[in-house]
DNA sequence: GTTAGCATGTAAGGAGTTACATGATTTT
DNA sequence: AAAATCATGTAACTCCTTACATGCTAAC
């Protein structure tokens, strides 16, 4: 296995699970799907299309230009072996989809992703990121005072952003938690509340 | 010039600036500074510091062991050209001073940093991130109930991660110009204010 | 007695970007 | 007439991490 980047494999076979694709619009709806988490070129992208070719996941077909003038486009599709892994990276939740890395791909596939390993992703993000809390905390606390107030200003932003995105992954949690209890509605999930009302 | 990563290179000068020190403790510090930013691993540092050093921005001094059976430490120093540099570096206020990379770096140094400067910094990575929150609004208006509650759902905290930054950015900015008016307070900055009292 | 901390370094390699090459078409 | 969009690719290069090498001390 050529072990190109784990994100951007798993990424790229989750789009093609959706719908066959070339490469050019894949680089976009990559970067429209994972958003703030990442983006990525073309030097990174066709090189993994590749290396997935190589390994049997994916199957490619050259279509004969859809308009005159128009460049042909190769089309990729995922093959068996390549759903099988796909679903097989659906299902890991160890520390791998815990991590900055990780945990954004993973998310964005939840709705593929079986409830159980759903709330144990989450709930290791958020055991992650209380640590990254406690370590803030203490920072903030020896440093106190020794420092000026721009980096002390800079770290307390940190740890209120970390703090928060500790209470986001809890509310995600505590729907998980309920809709288990009740599973009739098993696609709503948090009405588009604002934060600020 | 060697072209070490400029932020690790910007990093070390001003933490040098400060007091001279040893690569073990510097990464230390590097990592407390720079905080939620960035880390650096001693593989990163060290030749970091030897590039700096064949610049003659620093200089080293080999300290003997501080206690018997301790290894000898290399302490590091800036030099003339070194602070000439670090000055240099603080008055730049482009785009490089704005990005991801560059920003949490150049905040942390505020403190010694020209209150013009810090201003168009501000403004500059306030700007920067609207268009960032502009970007995801066309987004979420463009998805909204093409894509599943999950993808929704991140793509709207990742919405508000951004405008809260905005905001964050424009509270500082205004403590700037309120400094401006009324230059008696130089070293005032915002009381530590709970953002949900 | 083994883990963690102090202290410095290097070599190999991973993960990705930038810049280039190519070329037609539509928009400004 | 220039710039953006479509479309695919490659080569060089950057920046940083991991793992290794070394060795002593203090704490658990």
């Amino acid at each position: 296995m050529a072990k190109r980047s784990d994100v951007l494999e798993f990424a790229v076979l989750g789009l093609l699970h959706e719908a066959p694709m070339h490469g050019y619009e894949l680089r976009k709806r990559l970067n429209a799907t994972l958003g703030a988490f990442r983006a990525f070129s073309y030097g990174s992208l066709y090189p993994c299309l590749k290396s997935l070719l190589a390994a049997g996941l994916v199957s490619e077909q050259v279509d004969a230009p859809v308009a005159l003038g128009k460049r042909s486009r190769i089309v990729y599709q995922l093959t068996a072996e390549g759903k099988e892994h796909f679903a097989a990276l659906l299902d890991e939740s160890g520390p791998s989809a815990w991590d900055d890395e990780g945990f954004g791909v993973h998310f964005a596939f939840f709705g593929r992703t079986d409830a159980q390993t759903r709330l144990r992703i989450l709930e290791g993000r958020r055991s992650r990121l209380e640590e990254r809390v406690d370590g803030f905390r203490a920072a903030l606390a020896r440093s106190r005072e020794r420092v000026d107030g721009y980096t002390l200003a800079l770290h307390q932003h940190g740890l209120e952003s970390v703090e928060r995105e500790v209470r986001w992954l809890s509310e995600l949690i505590d729907d998980e938690r309920r809709r288990r209890e009740s599973p009739e509605h098993v696609n709503e999930i948090e009405p588009p509340e604002k934060e600020h009302p």
